[in-house]
RNA sequence: GUCCCGUUCGUCUAGAGGCCUAGGACACCAGCCUUUCACGUUGGUAACACGGGUUCGAAUCCCGUACGGGACGCCA
């Protein structure tokens, strides 16, 4: 049997960690078992569901390089299927017509409540159809089993079982003959071919109820998996406080897809010691059985030590891209293709030492600035007086100097001694010219990402 | 409230009855390296929720308790 997978995010909003996560997971375990990875959009609450949003999750997944095997089926598109099917189970006796209004189904929730029961809402299950009130169009109720038990075989959660009497009489169509969320799944899933439905633990519960659909169709069982919800870092809800949640936010704060798959991969699933995992290296060692079943907590500390892991890692054009897209969106600097060269050269300097793409873009900033330069308080202590007399006489040296680390190096070492002075007094001052700032990468490599033009033209301004 | 699921360092995890004096990673602390900041490197603090069983032996199996999460919609 040829494994299918698939995502199906409803278009409600973009797409979240714990989204990506499940689509992360879907993918790996079809491309590990050799077979496909679908995409499924859930659009039937036509008040929410916006094109907006399916575009942006679809962008999202394309960031991730989470890539599909065919074109996302649109649920929405399907109401006539589904429906078809309802007629089916109600034609085989497994379904029936509820004539019941909202409110006598609130006040059988409460009696249920106050039987420390659940609520079965089974009133029409055996009442006669005669009796329907006039002018009232039912809803299509599944009819649960009373007896026994429903069990899963679920491939994260292990063997889960439930009471048949604790089931419902869910609804399958709704009265105005839209079909409800257990109901299109499943008969979705099914027309898809999916093999193993992989969700959110969210879902478990509602598996029980899903699967007397297959059974009253006949219908074989995919397998399933359960996997934990994320949570914040308190072990609450994840929330807004928390920091980013939607890939759109990782991405703008300057994480790279690898760094969040790597991250997310790792959360609630492990291999040995292995922190660190490749595309290729998940896919060959990814499978179902070895996530976790407790729910994991967000670490964003965790995942921006990754993060910094896969910047080193990454090649410097596409990081150099990255910044100057970054830089372009200020208004601060003047960015333009010599300032883009600079980056460049100073990007194997600058990414060893940024966590995100923004601390990225930050570090590179001073490179796309004319002088005067903006002065940090500490930098401009490094510029007494006397610092400025010596960077003067240092800059005459480096006029004559060839602008290449090692010729650059030599040239700083003999200056340091000459005047008597350790290399780092001579480097700071000169590093708060050049940069404005205290921190940069090796000022060999910033001295020649510069020029010789523009690092006499930034000393001149503070001599 | 009812049902389902879970619980190893602060966090993510390794661990499938003796290999566990419980390993790794992040974070934290200290040292080293060093032109700054990082990186790197060396070392350190730190966990089997609790209580009963089963067993020669339990982090691993069973039961209970506590705590946490999820589900209980004509939402998805």
């Amino acid at each position: 049997m040829t494994v299918r997978t698939r995502f199906a995010p409803s278009p409600t909003g973009p797409l979240h960690i714990g989204g990506v996560r499940t689509a992360l997971f879907n993918y790996l375990f079809s491309r590990h078992h050799g077979g496909a990875f679908l995409l499924r959009i859930e659009d039937t609450d036509r008040e929410r569901s916006t094109e907006a949003f399916t575009r942006s999750i679809l962008d999202s997944l394309d960031w991730l390089g989470l890539e599909r095997d065919q074109a996302p089926l649109f649920q929405s598109t399907r109401a006539a299927r589904h429906a078809e099917v309802a007629r089916q189970l109600l034609d085989a006796g497994h379904a029936y017509r509820c004539y019941c209004t909202p409110e006598e189904l609130a006040r059988m929730r409460e009696q249920a409540a106050a039987e420390k029961r659940q609520p079965r809402f089974d009133v029409w299950r055996d009442r006669d159809p005669a009796e329907a009130p006039a002018g009232v169009s039912p809803a299509i109720r599944l009819k649960a089993p009373r007896e026994g038990e429903t069990v899963v075989e679920d491939l994260v959660q292990g063997t889960v079982r439930v009471a048949n009497a604790e089931l419902d009489d869910m609804i399958i169509l709704r009265s105005d003959g839209s079909p409800t969320y257990n109901h299109s799944v499943v008969v979705d899933d099914h027309d898809m071919g999916i093999t193993h439905v992989i969700r959110g633990s969210d879902h478990l519960t509602n598996t029980f109820r899903q699967v007397q659909i297959y059974r009253g169709m006949g219908w074989e069982l995919p397998r399933f998996g359960h996997v934990p919800l994320i949570h914040g870092p308190d072990g609450a809800k994840l929330s807004k406080r928390h920091g980013a949640q939607s890939a759109i936010e990782f991405r703008e704060q300057g994480y790279l897809p690898e760094a969040l798959c790597n991250y997310l991969l790792r959360l609630g699933w492990g291999h040995g010691d292995v922190e660190v995992l490749d595309r290729a290296e998940a896919i060959r060692l990814f499978d179902i059985d070895g996530v976790g079943r407790a729910p994991a907590r967000m670490d964003y500390a965790k995942l921006t030590h990754l993060n910094a892991l896969y910047i080193r890692a990454a090649d410097d054009d596409r990081l150099t891209h990255e910044v100057l897209e970054r830089l372009a969106q200020r208004t601060d600097l003047s960015l333009g293709s010599i300032a883009a060269g600079r980056v460049r050269a100073l990007m194997p300097g600058l990414k060893e030492r940024a966590r995100t793409l923004v601390e990225l873009a930050d570090s590179a900033a001073f490179l796309a600035r004319t002088v005067p330069l903006p002065m940090e308080p500490k930098a401009a202590a490094q510029l007494a007086p006397e610092a400025r007399i010596m960077l003067r006489e240092l800059g005459q040296v480096l006029a004559g100097t060839e602008f290449s680390v090692p010729a650059l190096d030599a040239a700083l070492r003999a200056f340091a001694e000459a005047k008597g002075r350790k290399l780092g007094q001579v480097a700071q001052p000169l590093r708060a010219a050049l940069t404005g700032s205290t921190m940069s990468p090796g000022i060999d490599a910033v001295l020649v990402a510069l020029g010789r033009e523009e690092v006499l033209a930034r000393i001149g301004a503070v001599g």
